[in-house]
DNA sequence: GTGAAAGCGCTAACAA
DNA sequence: TTGTTAGCGCTTTCAC
């Protein structure tokens, strides 16, 4: 049995309010009895119980996380830097993997009501607006991360327009000029902004008229590898891959084939995996903070949590930034470049 | 405000104690009334307070997790098994990320008293044998992954004396004799059972006199790839890697220097990413179960958790397998079987 | 500056 | 089968 406020209060002879009083650190406390009972709170190890002060003061101190999947290193980036910035600023956080599946994620949320958290950060893949407004109905604060599906709350996402559009500039210069695209789950907002910024592109180039090669597949090396014999058949000089598993996939088909990367087929990714600049035909990608992207969750959920006043959700987008390497082409480029 | 059991009993004009029952599935309510009552709770929306139950039961049905890194795949996959296995059966989960430092172990470790959980599970890299003592005297109970700190509390790992002497051997029948190594933290349970395994490969063979090259270095790409250099000039024929990420170093390096893997040089790694049979030169490395790691640590907390008895610390040892893949001459070899 | 008392939402012992 | 009562460990009025 953990030691209590009750047990310090007898054993100094004083009133429990009193001990409370001075392990809060709030004023009303001589600072002789606050030394006093501070020093023997330590000396026999005393832990407050968080349930029974949660209970009392209506705050848990508790944030929960919703990931679709914990095994995604990507998704176990975001969750790692939302965890940081919670502990650090006096929030420990709930975590549950929602495997992909919306009734889970449904589970979930009823979960975290019944632990009571203060708030809820959801990476969440499946539209589940109507899960989302009853949170809002309820007075729970939710931050949206990676994905925008309720606009009543305040969401933090990567800017997929601007990081695919500048990916596709890159490979326009890169002598690029009939690219094929093997993109993921359309229903996303990933997919979809990533082939928009491809769409206009290609209208600035005037490379619309092209019979350019669209594909959704499964994000995997497998469909990488798979789709990149057909593709390259009807004429494609360039393949963008939606990740850069898939983009893994097609270099390995092009080694396997004696395709020469970047000469005879220029290849880019997206997410700038840890392994993508440690392969022997380094990859071109796109590089999109994970960790800061849960950093500014948390940040953004606690500052709600703790503001006074009505929060207007707001809509943060982070920068990607190109990883220019050697599969589109970089080095020639570089060289073109020394040459001028 | 949420609902409250005080509400539900009002409107149904029962006593709080009978909506207890009928909720939580005892007996002593007639049919009718727990139907009224479930119904009723389920139309409002009601959600026991998980804190106020906890603080009267004595089990809050939570299970903290401390973990070095959560960035690292090998852990987060660690994390993902057991939160799977924990929610399944009916626990939440806390994360803590001790980001290595034992200090920040210890504060993880007072925070989680303090949310009153039942039981950690803990991926430790420092040793702390002190603050483990203590968890025991207080009586919480504690499963060790990935390492062993403290003989009193269960632990889960993988065998990697097993693991490495499988891979030496293998490395052995691919016709390495000057196998060098590259190993990480001399300190770590896992470095010091590798290295005991290779002694005893090179003495089973009869290599022990070889002055094989030993060298202790940070996991990372970049020692791979600045180490390969000296030990291949130094005679080795072979290189072991501590990681995967390691070997891709080595790898790199040769390469980008023109020597053939496996033909000139075999490398091989440890862990069995995810993307190392993904590459150009497939790794042959040591796949380990991380996954189902957390979900053994998780089920044996549990079990733990949940057994009146006493409990006896047990140590777990997951079998590690072998993937022979082409940077050791697996495809040699197979030739050579198929010749015979 | 300190103490007494009430109560957070729930469960569990005991009565009826 | 149902109700009454007490109390988990803490904080927070309100007195003094």
């Amino acid at each position: 049995m953990p030691i209590r406020i009750i047990d310090i209060a007898q054993a100094l002879k004083v009133n429990p309010a009193t001990v409370s009083r001075a392990l809060n650190g709030q004023q009303g406390v001589s600072e002789k009895k606050r030394h006093q009972i501070i020093a023997y709170s330590k000396k026999m190890g005393y832990r407050p119980n968080a349930l029974a002060r949660s209970l009392i003061t209506k705050q848990s101190k508790l944030i929960g996380l919703i990931l679709p999947d914990l095994n995604s290193p990507y998704y176990a980036r975001i969750a790692s830097g939302a965890n940081d910035y919670a502990i650090k600023h006096g929030y420990n956080m709930i975590l549950c993997n929602s495997a992909r599946s919306r009734e889970t994620e449904r589970q979930n949320i009823e979960i975290l009501e019944q632990q009571r958290v203060d708030g809820i950060i959801i990476v969440s893949l499946s539209a589940m607006s109507d899960e989302l407004t009853e949170l809002y109905d309820l007075g729970i604060k939710v931050v949206q991360a990676d994905n925008i599906i309720s606009p009543r709350f305040s969401s933090i996402i990567n800017n997929n327009y601007a990081g695919a559009y500048g990916l596709f500039e890159h490979m326009i210069k890169c002598e690029c000029s009939n690219i094929a695209c093997i993109l993921g789950n359309p229903n996303t907002h990933t997919t979809r902004e990533r082939h928009r910024a491809f769409n206009d592109v290609m209208k600035k180039h005037g490379l619309s008229e092209n019979k350019q090669q669209i594909v959704y597949a499964d994000s995997t090396f497998e469909s990488g590898y798979k789709l990149a014999a057909s593709l390259l058949d009807k004429g494609a000089d360039s393949i963008f891959c939606i990740n850069d598993i898939v983009a893994l996939g097609v270099l390995k088909y092009c080694q396997d084939n004696h395709i020469s990367v970047p000469n005879d087929v220029k290849v880019a990714g997206y997410d700038d995996l840890e392994i993508s600049g440690m392969i022997n035909i380094p990859l071109t990608t796109v590089h999109q903070q994970k960790h800061y992207l849960g950093v500014v969750a948390a940040k953004q959920l606690i500052m709600e949590l703790e503001t006074e006043e009505k929060v207007i959700p707001v809509k943060i987008e982070l920068e990607p930034y190109l990883v220019a390497r050697e599969s589109c082409g970089e080095k020639l480029i570089k060289g073109a470049k020394t040459d001028n």
